[in-house]
RNA sequence: AGCCUCAUAGUGUAAUGGUAACACACCGGAUUCUGAUUCCGUUAUUCUAGGUUCGAGCCCUAGUGAGGCUACCA
């Protein structure tokens, strides 16, 4: 991986204000923060923020990145995310060091700051309803009203916010709103609410709290009390970028954080939303948030994607701030570039069909030597039992051959990968019409040989040796989505889930590939590989994989992506 | 509708105001004991209309299109 990517020339509009910040002097050391919300698994668009958060560490000497959980809303947030995320991101190769924070650990700050603006008159204790507050909010052709409570005394505020910190109102009771500007075309400005009121057991603070603050003043203070330098967050936060400015100009800051937007990423045939993914969970239409059918880091994990090509991934993809989708054939190529580049080759029989080579003691193989890697001889061969009995791919069998097809067929020749050249003498059909036994003879002296003179050999095809073969269950996922807006389908995401997203088949495999890992499972992907779904996947388990669904794909020219 | 943001091959991105380029995808060819990989090649791009300028993808104006905002979520 050392295109042109991941070289230091191209700089994005962040990196280049970054860049500038230093240069001028505005700013010595940067710091940077991935600040999640613990409500939810990590998936691959958190993970293009990751990378541009602790890319822009790694690039500057002295920068860092921290890690903050914006924990600010008991209700949605848990332990289980708060772990997960913390793995998620090690996984992906990024080290926030000592640098781990909880907003929720900074509530008296917070709080601080709310009784720092009543007192200054910027902020107010609203006793409307919900609906009140929502109609005299007007929308984006009318003005706000003022609230009755608007103007009350200071004194007054102050008093009724100490009792709401106290407990002594009721879910929805009142709320603290800033007091900003009513008329203003930007909603965010209209007296956004600062605090609500939540009886809930907050993941780190237990009951100690029973308000809690809104993201818009929480974030600014968050930032400014870390002394972020560049805040960066996704498009849709652009119009709340006038508040944050405001609480930081407003509140007893430390220092002065620049929040930067930029685009988030979006993947065809992808559900990216939180919510929806949650829905999947919980609904038990995946089996869990490492479901491999999910985008979510730990499923891409599981599905075998490397680390180092989702990394690689975001770097491609690049920071801009147009909202655009990208073709998931992109992080499809980065996964197939590097596996094809690291993983050790096996092999594997999804659809078998037992060949029998009838003149096998004419040139007995005990072992056929296979390279681990057909470019890189480093990575060494092994010996793969082979008997006259041995599994081939159904579909690398035709009893009429088309015309592009280069495999077996009847008195045709085929190489076995590593083995001998083997010709076609016959086949035997059952009950049902299937292809249930092919019967071919060796060509001897064809192991580690061209072709002998007058034998047309134009494929290898891979094998399972029936003697020693293993019987896995191999799991066979695709995309789970067929379409890539599931919003426009009638019915709601889940009518567009893919019914063949996930297969199983009782696959033959080599005794290598099943001595790699007694939990071993294999995956297909339209990667096109096989992987090892190690069941603990532990962020080491080494991918496997074998060329056969590699090439199913290019075969058949199906479309249907 | 008001405000904010954005607009470069099919997709994602580059290009101090000076020859529009890279990757993926696609198509074609060569090599190949994976129809993979690798290698070579083809096709295709600045939303529209004005303006500034010797010169505009870049600056200005208007239009068009797309996204965001009208939560006691983040």
């Amino acid at each position: 991986m050392s295109d042109s990517a991941t070289s230091p020339a191209k700089l994005d509009f962040i990196r280049e204000i970054v860049a500038t910040d230093l240069a001028t002097g505005k700013h010595d050391k940067i710091v940077t923060r991935f600040p999640p919300e613990p409500n939810g698994y990590l998936h691959i668009g958190h993970a293009k923020s990751i990378c541009l958060n602790f890319g822009i560490a790694q690039e500057n000497p002295g920068a860092k990145c921290h890690l903050r959980f914006d924990d600010t809303n008991p209700e949605k947030e848990e332990e289980e995310y708060v772990k997960s995320i913390e793995e998620d991101v090690k996984w992906l190769g990024f080290d926030w060091e000592n640098d781990l924070y909880f907003a929720s650990n900074y509530f008296d700050f917070f709080h601080d700051c709310a009784v720092h603006l009543i007192k200054e008159g910027k902020a107010y204790v609203d006793r409307q309803s919900l609906e009140e507050m929502r109609a005299a909010r007007g929308n984006v052709n009318t003005p706000g009203t003022p609230s009755p409570f608007r103007d009350l005394p200071v004194e007054e505020h102050l008093d009724r916010f100490a009792r709401m910190k106290a407990g002594e109102f009721k879910e929805g009771e009142c709320v603290l709103r800033a007091k900003i500007d009513l008329a203003s075309p930007n909603m965010n400005l209209r007296d956004p609410v600062l605090y609500r009121i939540v009886r809930a057991p907050h993941h780190n603070t237990g009951d100690a709290w029973c308000i809690y603050p809104m993201y818009d003043f929480a974030h600014p203070l968050e930032d400014a009390l870390e002394h972020i330098t560049h805040s960066l967050c996704t498009l849709e936060f652009e119009n709340h970028r006038p508040l944050y400015d405001w609480f930081i100009h407003h509140c007893p800051v430390p220092s002065k954080p620049r929040q930067i937007e930029f685009a988030r990423l979006n993947l065809t045939y992808t559900v990216m939303s939180k919510r929806k993914l949650l829905d999947l969970v919980r609904g038990g239409y995946v089996g869990g948030w490492d479901d491999p059918r999910l985008p979510t880091i730990s499923g891409l994990r599981r599905r075998g994607y490397p680390a180092e090509a989702i990394v690689h991934f975001c770097k491609r993809v690049g920071i801009t701030k147009f909202n655009g989708v990208t073709d998931v054939a992109l992080l499809e190529f980065d996964v197939r570039d590097f596996l094809n580049r690291t993983a050790p080759r096996r092999m594997a029989v999804l659809d078998p069909v037992k060949v029998v080579l009838e003149n096998w003691s004419a040139d007995p193989l005990a072992a056929a030597e296979i390279p681990n890697h057909p470019q890189d001889p480093e990575m060494g061969v092994r010996q793969v039992p082979i008997s006259e009995e041995v599994w081939i791919e159904r579909e690398d069998f035709m009893e009429v051959p088309e015309k592009k097809f280069f495999r077996l067929g009847p008195d045709r020749h085929v190489r076995l990968k590593g083995g001998h050249i083997i010709r076609c003498t016959g086949f035997e059909k059952d009950a049902a019409g299937e292809i249930s036994l092919i019967r071919a003879e060796i060509l001897p002296g064809t192991i580690g040989a061209d072709s002998p003179e007058g034998v047309v050999c134009k494929a290898a095809i891979h094998w399972a040796d029936a003697a020693t073969a293993v019987d896995a269950e191999v799991r066979l996922y695709d995309r789970l989505f067929t379409v890539q807006d599931p919003d426009a389908a009638e019915g709601g995401f889940l009518s567009v889930l893919n019914p063949d997203s996930l297969k199983s088949v009782t696959a033959k495999i080599e005794p290598a590939l099943a001595a790699a890992d007694p939990g071993f499972a294999c995956q297909f992907d339209r990667t096109g590989y096989f992987v090892a779904d190690s069941k603990d996947h532990q962020p080491g388990a080494k991918p496997v994989f074998n060329r056969t669904v590699a090439l199913r794909d290019s075969w058949t020219k199906q479309g249907g992506r």
